[in-house]
DNA sequence: CTTAAAGTGTAGCACAGGCTACAATTAAAA
DNA sequence: TTTTAATTGTAGCCTGTGCTACACTTTAAG
């Protein structure tokens, strides 16, 4: 299989877990912050039905993520913990580390949430390094 | 509409224009390289069936991005054109940010293809800034 | 307690993007 | 030229993610 041919094989394979990720790091606010996770609560947050949710919950149900009865309110399993963690600790890294590059935080917020699933994990380290190098530096802190 | 619907909005309406980027990217690639586009071509570049290559093809037609009669090969209208130099270039800007990042070049090569659709202008302008600043360093050049 | 409102579930539709299987056409080999 | 191989097109299926419409359950107001 072609070098071309992988690289686009992974991309998409990333795109798939891509709602998985943001799905479980939303659940997972949303309990820290209001105690619970409702389907209402996730359409209001994503700008969908709460159809689309419903069967988004389905299948991450079937995939173990989540634990979901009829007319309850959502919860995580173990799993699906573990992932919201590593997910949100990756989306600050990259929100932050746009924010020192010296990307507006309004833009930054956007383009932080598209690009945060493709980022491998020796990507985040160059992320994680730069931001700490900026740390370093006594002139201005971007962290207000 | 809350910050955070938009947010998400705007990220999904950037994944729906990510197949018709590639499309033409590769497009204005193959033609550059080999004096045509086939339907083919394009199947073995993204590693998918010519089935799907096809239909995408019709899409992007409609979309006023190429021009495909049947059994002929595919070409770019005036629109496609200009749309695969932005995403080439754009492309670029990303990969070559990534490598000056640290980021191991096959790494890279993977995270740009993911990441490249997600870039606003000011993102990119920060990633040019920093590519540039890493020109004048004397002491290695990562552009081999 | 009863009723209205909010939330949840299900049926069924659309489109995008995967696929296999088979038919039609074009290009290449014999 | 004829036959074979490669390429392209079409039918039809699956899954994911969006929707509206309508039914059901839970919650909150009266």
């Amino acid at each position: 299989m072609g070098n071309t041919v992988k690289r686009f094989k992974k991309t998409r394979e990333a795109r798939a877990q891509e709602v998985a990720q943001d799905y479980v790091e939303a659940i997972a606010e949303l309990i820290e912050e209001t105690g619970t996770a409702r389907v209402i609560d996730l359409a209001r947050k994503f700008g969908v039905s709460h159809v689309t949710v419903n069967r988004t919950i389905a299948r991450l149900s079937k995939q173990n993520l989540v634990v979901s009865e009829a007319y309850k309110a959502i919860e995580l399993t173990p799993r699906g913990k573990t992932l919201a963690h590593t997910v949100k600790e990756r989306h600050a890294v990259v929100l932050q580390f746009l924010i020192d590059m010296g990307v507006p935080r309004e833009v930054a917020v956007i383009d932080a949430e598209g690009i945060e699933h493709h980022v491998s994990r020796r990507t985040l380290e160059a992320f994680k390094r730069f931001s700490t190098s900026c740390d370093q530096l006594p002139l201005h802190s971007n962290k207000e």
